[in-house]
DNA sequence: ACTAGCTACTAAATCGGGTTAGTCGGGCGT
DNA sequence: ACGCCCGACTAACCCGATTTAGTAGCTAGT
């Protein structure tokens, strides 16, 4: 890593702030007291009775020396920060980053902006984050695929989380019909000896996930054997867990058709141990993933998946956020709001054709 | 999408903010004036003529009322925000996430937060969201992989930014090294013709490597073969890209054995494309990316890719703003630090076997 | 006895705006 | 001629902290 100096020049150097315009200081170049333009600019009911002449004069003052309020004095005052935090387990995973794409969207057209911060499932952090957030007085906060038991002052909307706590809205997945969906696919196949892979005790929808998968399993017919059910163990972003999740299921030697693993990630891990070890995908080993990120149609072959509708679910959880917000419904309100999941169905599932199978 | 009650209760509902103690309040309780606790509790040298009886009952009285100093008070005091503004063009890009993960690793042990924006390619946007920052009074801001021309009154770094302003320091990638190992090592395997997948022109990134590449290639005695070049187009961050240059790549019906892919994404979508038109890969067509994001080496083949230490160079960003922050540099000090790029063969590169290309 | 010098604080201004209760001068009604 | 009301503003306080210039009370020195 070494220092120097060099590239082109920029073709445009545009603009310096000059420093900025106190009301103060624009009061008394319009020869007027700081309430008055605060007024007419604020379009305050008070200054119904202020001229039109007066404050054509202020507003054009403002633009002149493009007065821009401060935001600290603003907020001081106002006690409102338009400042939202967002929490999640790591920004450079595809879930997290789906999430914020959509509560980006939605809270900057209306103004706010937002602090992201990544506990990386450190049980001190999700506790110290919030704390720092409501110490930077933001208005309300988001929290993605963490589990939450916090009660605060400000509201709180979870995407994916399924605790329910005063103050706290849920934006979740109907898991109920996600499981249906992805099992009945498998099902339909032929598929009758399924592995799974559960998510990491942390994750917030794993015990959701895995009660429904039981549920939908029962309703079939379907029975799961305890030796093809592989769990996440460690905290990385990386398919690596997913590898070695199915590492796990094939010492068992038990046989298996097919595999449902927790998310894309960890589905793509799979996927290279299954080869690794001999088996085709999806020929004699179908796989389905979850959440359908970015890059999971253009796996090799293309990832079947359950898709969640990340960046709807953060748009979501940010309107909602914003409707309490607005409203001061600081508490109360518990409840959730569903979202439908949606099989997608690629290249990584087949019918089972004969009785080959893993040993 | 439909709303109702249910879920289990949460295990704890540990605490609620009970409204916060000002440090009026706090100075009031213990019979003293607030300028003497705000003195001892900032730990003010001022304050060595204060007895330490005094101030230990000022600390004890601070701790059990958790008083926390309000930030919007102590901001509008101290110019100071203790806030970053961060610019990406996308945030659910694996590329703008690894950088971020880097500059939150080192701002929050700094006891700094951020704000997060993505302008998604859109000029107004770019030119939009720093006058924003500026507003919200941010200490500094860092440009991820967008063009930068502004010459602002706070501190910029950029990630991959190429542009030399005033007052903005450049971390970049060493680019003459990454096009000397990635075209070496395509060389070594006997490779010559070697199609190319350029980046979109609003990469801040695309020119120089570009640049570097045909120089590179120089060196190494091979022509570039104009019907060879293809540029990606548009702005979605998905493989879908990289899969339609590769069909004009082949419909020029030009034979190439290896391609070299703007990005990793890009890359995927390159194989997809390829696969589809019949080709193996690598026996047929050897493909390298750029980056090495994340599921880069879960990708079947696992890719063959030169490594950006994207989230170091986060890091480095963070490092480098905070420096300037403290010593006040608002303007001055253009300049660029570089990292080393790092060839990670995997498995989509070979040698090249026999004469068998595209046609 | 008077001041210098110290200890232990505090008053008051400041950061930049928002808000509420006035003030001041003039026109109108009777 | 007197009071009243209204239009057009403004003084002054507030938000919550930091900081500078003091002050009050005491001791010590000459």
């Amino acid at each position: 890593m070494t220092t120097k100096k060099k590239g082109k020049s920029a073709g445009k150097t545009v603009r310096m702030g000059p420093k900025p315009v106190s009301l103060k200081e624009l009061a008394e170049h319009l020869g007027l007291s700081p309430a008055t333009v605060s007024l007419v600019i604020n379009r305050s009911p008070v200054a119904d009775s202020i001229p039109q002449e007066t404050k054509d004069r202020v507003l054009a003052a403002a633009r002149k020396y493009k007065y821009r309020p401060s935001f600290f004095a603003r907020s001081l005052r106002a006690q409102r920060s338009f400042t939202i935090g967002v929490i999640v387990p790591e920004v450079s995973d595809g879930y997290s980053a789906s999430v914020m794409s959509g509560v980006e969207d939605y809270l900057l057209q209306e103004g706010y902006f937002y602090f992201v911060v990544s506990h990386r499932h450190r049980a001190d952090l999700i506790d110290e984050y919030p704390r720092l957030f409501l110490e930077r007085s933001v208005d309300g906060l988001i929290a993605v695929d963490t589990p939450w038991t916090l009660q605060l002052s400000v509201p709180v909307v979870t995407v994916s989380g399924h605790n329910q706590v005063k103050g706290v809205t849920n934006i979740v997945l109907d898991h109920v019909r996600a499981a249906e969906i992805a099992l009945k696919h498998l099902f339909q196949l032929g598929h009758r000896e399924i592995a799974f892979i559960k998510g990491q005790e942390f994750s917030s929808d794993t015990e959701v996930r895995w009660a429904n998968i039981e549920k939908a399993a029962r309703h079939l017919g379907l029975r799961i054997s305890s030796a093809l059910i592989s769990q996440l163990q460690g905290d990385s972003p990386s398919p690596e867990l997913g590898y070695e999740a199915t590492r796990k299921l094939l010492s068992s030697h038990k046989a298996f058709t097919a595999l449902f693993a927790f998310n894309d990630i960890s589905a793509m891990g799979a996927i290279r141990a299954l080869r690794e070890a001999g088996f085709r995908v999806p020929e004699d080993v179908s796989v389905v993933g979850f959440d359908d990120i970015q890059s999971a149609a253009y796996q090799n072959p293309a990832l079947t998946t359950v898709r969640q509708p990340l960046r709807e679910m953060g748009r979501i959880a940010a309107e909602t956020l914003l409707r309490r917000i607005r409203a001061s419904e600081s508490n109360s309100h518990g409840g959730e709001t569903m979202v439908e999941p949606k099989l997608m169905i690629r290249e990584t599932t087949c019918r089972v054709s004969n009785g080959v199978a893993p040993r």
